[in-house]
DNA sequence: GATGAATGAGTGTTCATTCAT
DNA sequence: GATGAATGAACACTCATTCAT
């Protein structure tokens, strides 16, 4: 009955090279034509797959956002509740961070939720999600007594506008060693927040 | 010395309308049509002061950093330098500063950073600049004891940062009793990094 | 003889889809995809079941000729010649016909007589038709003596003249006391033209 | 100050072009870029002059209802009402009247009137206006004692709806005998109509 | 100082249609 | 019998910009 559907792996081969233009020319100059040739393919096949413009831009949100949601997850099931704290912050602070998603993308991408109420909740969902990701490492490095911080919620709220501030400020930098010293430095006083001894800086 | 120019004037009235477009319908959708129509005024016009839309956005970017900087600087000379710190911290975790300018246009324009290397310069100058303010206020503050901690300069960067991440986090929440809660803990976070008493909440 | 096909039916089904799209939308907006949206079918089904969009036009030109045949039509095969007559130029000024099909679409199909010789065709042999059939009705009626018009075909032609300038001029108008004023008026003409007695308003 | 205006001018000249193209191609196939390219010009340069399509359509329907006015206007002020009334009469039962406008174009705008009420309105003001022009004709030479029909207004709203289905009907016919000879019988009826005796054919 | 004419490239989207399944 | 993939041309319209006045 009729054709197989492509739809699922074709859109997520359109959202990448939206991804891609939008990295290379900027979101506001990447358009369905310039995607489409990208691809090799015909615009209207852009279309075809999202209707519209706008459902493309959700399309890029989401894989944004996907992408985004690794930096907070510590992978190795096995490590201990400290070990597994330290991961993370490791993670939040690491350089590799950027090569994720690119930066220019993101805060066009986050430009937009000033104006469009499902952006926005799609950006709040993933960060109230991440947050208690990390309060829940904390809580589990507190119970096993690594730490003896009051509320591990307040202080994940406190660490995440930290991690957020830091990358915004260091967009200005060049990946140099400025841009590492302060990047340690940062991450050692999220250490002294957690009241855990400070890392060996790399 | 001659008739004083029109220039000056025109174009910041040009800025101003190029910022009002921005605000209500996204930088990405401001166009210098838009803008004449917002101006009672032919396009060509805006062209003839600014030659192009390049230009026009130096300009609104100017307009906005130059807005951006009020916030960091505490007028009343007369406080002594506790007082004036107090103020300063006050200012940037006050929600006033929302007023101040639109988070999209604001984060639309930094996300220009990241292709246009002058628009970069322009943002990391004024960072820098608010930064050293920051530390000469707290540096005043430890000169005359109200404060013992270590580095006023790598205090600066920290609350720097927290700053810019409580308003990247609190765009996603409307201004309401969870906002200003989150806000007064960022506040009284920050006066415990600078080893300060906290304040009386508002 | 077998199972008798699908096609007829579904050609109707799609016809009825179409002409109920041009109604809301204008002929010159009805788009295979919305026949096929209106339907909740696959666009390439109509193209399946039409080969071309031309022939869909064919199509809905056959179905509105179809429902104009009859208004010219009186069923009733029992009544005297004059009855009939009477109940054949009643029909043409009732304000039933406007119901049978939308105006919009009948002028944007007959439109397309002035680039099409087969839809020109289609609509006179129609029109032919309707004028004989008047025109015979008037002969029996002359045959049994209620007229004494010279030429029946003659003035068949001119009644058919008037009904069609009638709803021209009508469509200008509500559905009013003017219009039915008009419309009254125009039946009486006919009445007199016919050299019988007018009938009683309705 | 400022360039010199042509827009009345270029107005003109490009719902000149659209109306060509409409005749050429049909009014639902006439777009902006075959105006353009008719006119040798830049499609922008339409949009300029007319902001849209809608508008354009606007002028095209002035432009046709502007020749159609013609018909019904007598210039001849020399003339004696009876004179005047037969020379209106024979203007619109001429032939010449075909060779004003395209009636592929007439009957497509005029299908819009029911879908927009704009339209609608210009049609019923030229409408009311051309018959009351009729009606005057008809009123002056009943006054100078040339025709005792009882009400002018009445017989001119009469002969309009006969001029209007004649026109219609004979679409259908090609420009020969036949249709001279049916064009004649309706011209003869309405001056039967007025009780003024009849013309010599031409 | 300001307007209006004009361009040409580009926008997102719709169209009818073909073909594979 | 019906669906979905894919195309390519066309659509109305907006864009930044140039130039004449």
């Amino acid at each position: 009955m009729g054709r197989k559907s492509l739809k699922v792996t074709r859109q997520k081969e359109i959202v990448k090279a939206f991804y891609e233009v939008a990295k290379k020319e900027g979101l506001e100059n990447a358009s369905i034509a310039k995607v489409a040739k990208e691809m090799g393919v015909n615009p209207s096949l852009i279309i075809h797959y999202f209707t519209s413009k706008e459902e493309l831009i959700f399309g890029l949100i989401n894989f944004i956002l996907e992408r985004y949601k690794n930096i907070y997850t510590a992978e190795d099931a096995a490590l201990n509740s400290k070990l597994k704290l330290e991961k993370v912050i490791d993670n939040l602070f690491s350089r590799e961070w950027n090569t994720l998603f690119d930066d220019g993308v993101f805060y066009s991408c986050f430009s937009l939720i000033f104006r469009n109420e499902k952006i926005k909740n799609s950006y709040k969902t993933l960060h109230d999600h991440l947050r208690s990701l990390l309060s829940d490492v904390i809580t589990d490095a507190k119970k096993d007594g690594y730490t003896q911080i009051e509320s591990p919620e307040k202080t994940a709220d406190l660490i995440f506008i930290m991690v957020e501030g830091a990358y915004y400020y260091l967009s200005l930098f060049e990946d140099n060693e400025t841009y590492r010293e302060k990047l340690n430095y940062y991450k050692d006083s999220t250490f002294k927040l957690l009241e855990l001894p400070p890392q060996k800086s790399n």
